[in-house]
DNA sequence: GTTCTAGAAC
DNA sequence: GTTCTAGAAC
């Protein structure tokens, strides 16, 4: 008998995985727990595993994938995801938030990240969570709207530099500190807490 | 995207 | 010996 069953069934043959991972965003943006608000365009949810005190996330109901499927005629949907954005701002005045999407997202529909800056939750865990939301990895709406604007697209990055974002050193994303490791960091963001 | 855990780092 | 990171997951 061995001592983890994992995800094998009792006969031992590997059970397949029925649903996967990345169409996650699919199922809770359905989900009436997880919505925060809607418009006809937009729904705008929880993150499920929220990386900072606020973490939502905005997505078009219409059926676009990522930002590499988006051209020019979706500029008024990101000018619809702006003015939600400011709303969801003054309902956080305590907070400091930032919006804008990952270079490379893992999940599919597009989704643009609502942050607040302090990072302080116990799902923050990686380097490369860190990495996602502090380096070129985010790039910000206006970037993305400036980008779609002038060039019809959205270009995707190498994978070197993909690569090299998500390796960045530790560094505070509110002042000069340098952390040595991800518990290091997780305490020094306390710290930055107390106003 | 997360979970799990081997082995690196301390 | 314990903490921490990084890569596989069919």
């Amino acid at each position: 008998m061995s001592k983890r069953l994992g995800k094998e069934t009792v006969s031992g043959t590997p059970a397949k995985q029925s649903k996967h991972w990345s169409i996650g965003l699919l199922e809770s943006m359905r989900d009436p727990e997880c919505i925060v608000k809607q418009t006809k365009k937009i729904v705008v949810i929880r993150d499920k595993y929220p990386k900072a005190k606020i973490h939502y996330l905005m997505l078009p109901h219409e059926n676009i994938s990522s930002i590499h499927k988006l051209n020019s005629t979706h500029i008024d949907l990101l000018k619809e995801f702006n003015k939600i954005y400011e709303e969801i701002k003054i309902e956080n005045e305590d907070h400091s938030l930032k919006a804008g999407f990952h270079a490379v997202p893992s999940m599919q529909r597009l989704h643009m990240h609502i942050i607040s800056k302090d990072m302080v939750s116990p799902c923050l865990k990686t380097k490369m969570h860190w990495n996602s939301f502090t380096t070129d990895f985010f790039i910000n709406y206006e970037d993305i709207l400036k980008e779609l604007k002038e060039t019809g697209s959205i270009k995707k990055i190498s994978p070197d530099l993909h690569k090299k974002l998500l390796a960045t050193p530790l560094q505070c994303n509110q002042c000069s500190f340098k952390p040595k490791n991800m518990p290091d960091l997780k305490d020094h963001l306390m710290s930055h807490m107390n106003v």
